[in-house]
DNA sequence: GCTGAAAGTGAAAACCGTTTTCATTAGACG
DNA sequence: CGTCTAATGAAAACGGTTTTCACTTTCAGC
């Protein structure tokens, strides 16, 4: 979901690009889950569809996806991984912190916080990253409790080993 | 700057770590930048201070580092480079897309971005990571006009080779 | 349906940043 | 001084990503 299959295809044709089963296969892939997923997790999914798949092509089309928009890159709860959810608008990413579920929000007013951070820093501001991280609807309703702030790491680890 | 040298050196002693010749230099290192720095670039600053100094040493003193809470990871304007800035309070940073230059601002009241973020997405949001980009005020200042917005990367690269 | 040029592919190798291992050194404290 | 432990650096290991290269597939033009 959130992105439109037909929409990355015309896309690719239209760079005079081909379609291809592989491509198919990692679109759907990545089109199919609303989990954030690693370039392995998209290379795992899409070898169901496409079983002679080289993890090569995986980050090949994953680097076309980012050009053509369809692909946003996402910090995991654990640190800096670097991720692949799908996306469509402009918007921004909530992670669920116990399933890793990515929702998109498109309403995003940050006009309040960007004042505040030019009056305090003085800087030009011209852009900004930003994530939300919580429970998603089903994990609130279920595991009700154990909602802990991923704010500050309890390890301050610059790079995770066996995170996933 | 930001860090206080000598808070980082008590909390090490604290917890019965020793202060030594290549931590003081990798320290040192940190908090004389404002700019932020990969491991490498740390380790390359420090090494003025301490020829000896190893990389490896770089790498576990920046984690100690990361567990005493004297240094943030920041995400470069060209991506998901784990980055090494200094930091102190708990605070957002604000990067300068031209020099790289990192400041941190405090007041930051997100409540009425995370209200509309629930109302769209029913997430039970528990944490944010912010960071925002644009020109700081001696770039501001003198290259005035090219304020480019970095929001989305021309290349849709996925990591980068020559970036720094 | 062919055909041929160019895009695309997979396996293996190369790369590169990070972490582990291990033998050695240096601090702290008696 | 002596001892015990933390800390260190070099080198090797590791793991994710990218490059290389020979081979296959796609697709526009016949």
């Amino acid at each position: 979901m959130a992105v439109s299959v037909d929409d990355v295809f015309s896309q690719i044709t239209a760079r005079g690009l081909r379609v291809t089963r592989q491509r198919r296969a990692v679109v759907a892939a990545v089109a199919d889950s609303s989990v954030c997923l690693s370039p392995l997790e998209v290379f795992e999914a899409a070898r169901r569809d496409c079983p002679d798949l080289g993890l090569t092509t995986v980050y090949r089309t994953l680097e076309l996806l980012g050009e053509i928009g369809a692909l946003r890159r996402v910090h995991g709860a654990d640190g800096c991984e670097r991720l692949v959810p799908a996306g469509s608008t402009h918007g921004h990413a909530v992670v669920c912190d116990s399933c890793g579920r990515v929702t998109e929000f498109t309403e995003c007013d940050m006009g309040d916080v960007v004042r505040a951070a030019t009056r305090e820093t003085g800087y030009r501001i011209t852009g900004h990253f930003l994530q939300l991280s919580g429970l998603c609807v089903d994990c609130a309703a279920q595991g009700d409790g154990g909602a802990r702030t991923p704010a500050a790491r309890p390890d301050g680890r610059w790079n995770e080993k066996g995170s996933r």
